[in-house]
DNA sequence: TATTGACATTGACGCAACGTAAGGGTTTAT
DNA sequence: ATAAACCCTTACGTTGCGTCAATGTCAATA
């Protein structure tokens, strides 16, 4: 029996453009071509169409396909296990994503009022979350491995009066800071105000908090110019303002 | 404060291709152009780039980030739950997907020898499927909507004795089935027997039997041009025999 | 001041797996 | 003979950018 690329796909209900790309591809080559110049399947190529399409029903990729269905010596097992453990991160992935959906949409209806402070949280948590990996190897050992993933959930996970305390105290804090600056004194009261909000505000936000962490994540401040840059945009050298109050506050310095 | 494409990228951790493409597609235009060409960004610019990121970040596409931000009276809660609706289909696929992997995966790791006909499983399943759908109400009413899934689970779900009785089964009923159309009579003792073995066969695809939904299948193993071509393939008119023995068993002709 | 080096710009191709015409021959049925 | 139903190749569109390439601009240094 031999089938024209159009009965090969109604028997194999796909479209005739995915048989032609297939043999364009070279997963599915013809078993000739008739004087026409049409291409002509036989039993061998619709074996090994259903053997294709059996793996595509499993979401593997053409490329791994390939692979399988060229090569028997093939190591399909094996094949199959690292396309487990990708859908299985997929699915984590996902996962994390409802949920944080799911936040957000309890967020809104919650009927909070959705400033542009608000719209900044998910931003925020990044630049926490950037910190924490770039602080590195002590806090990392101190929260484990997945101290990001959960960080990630935090924010969202709290409920409203912990979402506005932390948005009035960071507010607080950015406002003190101002002042602290334009008094000058690292070491001043208002400074100390400042350094200590700041660590208030980052408790929200993570789990143990040390003094060295908090000293860390302030010298991070001035060597990372995506924190200056957020630091400094009203007034330049406030970065390094805070970072060394905070040094003063935590001990580190003088 | 202003910014380049450069520093804007850095402060919102994104690539400066991310930001032109951003302008290209209309979601995020620069406040001014500096007489040399430059994009230049304001603080406006870098809020609205934060709005896109949040959204981003929650999987939403850039088409519909684009409704939310540029269309202030836009329903983002509307746009959030259907999100996450399409959220909740993608983990549901993603779980039969992750489900049939394991069950190939420990069909294949079972040690089974893999021949051409077993990696047809997946495929005549495709076929059962097909045929459920394809036969339409009655069916439907019967089954319920989940039985397509729930028969795409079947045979994957099969013990390996399970899988190996079908498989047999399946032979013997093809066999029998070449060996009756030679003979040529669909009420004689070879076809019936074809036809009580492709009711053994089906059975192991259906959770209930009934006479009329087998007649249904033999009927639209004539009218579905597939079913037709994939029983015709050695012997055509194979499928309009198999149709009469099957009409004549479940009594209803002649 | 001339030269770097780090920035900026606009194209334009590439990716994955096809869908969808466009433009033009071939086979089949009437 | 003619239309319907096939077949072919070529090529653009999809999504969200990554990655050159060719070229212009700006700030700092030798």
């Amino acid at each position: 029996m031999e089938y024209t690329v159009q009965k090969l796909s109604k028997m194999a209900g796909i479209s005739s453009r995915t048989i032609r790309y297939y043999d364009e591809i070279g997963i599915l080559k013809p078993a000739r071509i008739s004087s026409s110049g049409y291409r002509i399947y036989g039993q061998k190529e619709v074996d090994r169409l259903q053997q294709i399409l059996f793996y595509r029903e499993l979401g593997l990729n053409l490329e791994n396909i390939r692979e399988i269905v060229t090569n028997p010596a093939f190591d399909e097992t094996e094949a199959l296990h690292e396309h487990h453990e990708r859908l299985q991160e997929k699915r984590k992935q996902l996962d994390l994503l409802i949920s944080n959906v799911e936040k957000t949409i309890s967020l809104k209806e919650g009927r909070i009022t959705m400033s542009d402070k608000e719209k900044f949280a998910g931003f925020k948590q990044k630049l926490v979350d950037d910190n924490e990996k770039k602080y590195g190897e002590e806090v990392r050992a101190k929260y484990g491995n997945e101290s990001v993933d959960k960080s990630d959930q935090k924010v969202l996970n709290m409920t409203q009066e912990q979402y506005e305390e932390v948005t009035r105290l960071e507010t607080e804090f950015k406002e003190t800071l101002k002042s602290a600056f334009k008094a000058g004194d690292p070491a001043g009261e208002l400074a100390q105000k400042a350094a200590d909000l700041h660590r208030r505000w980052l408790t929200f936000f993570w789990d143990n908090y040390t003094e060295e962490a908090h000293a860390g994540v302030a010298q991070m401040y001035v060597d990372d110019e995506r924190f200056t840059a957020y630091y400094d945009r009203d007034q330049p050298g406030t970065a390094e303002f805070l970072r060394d109050a905070v040094l003063i506050y935590t001990g580190m310095k003088k």
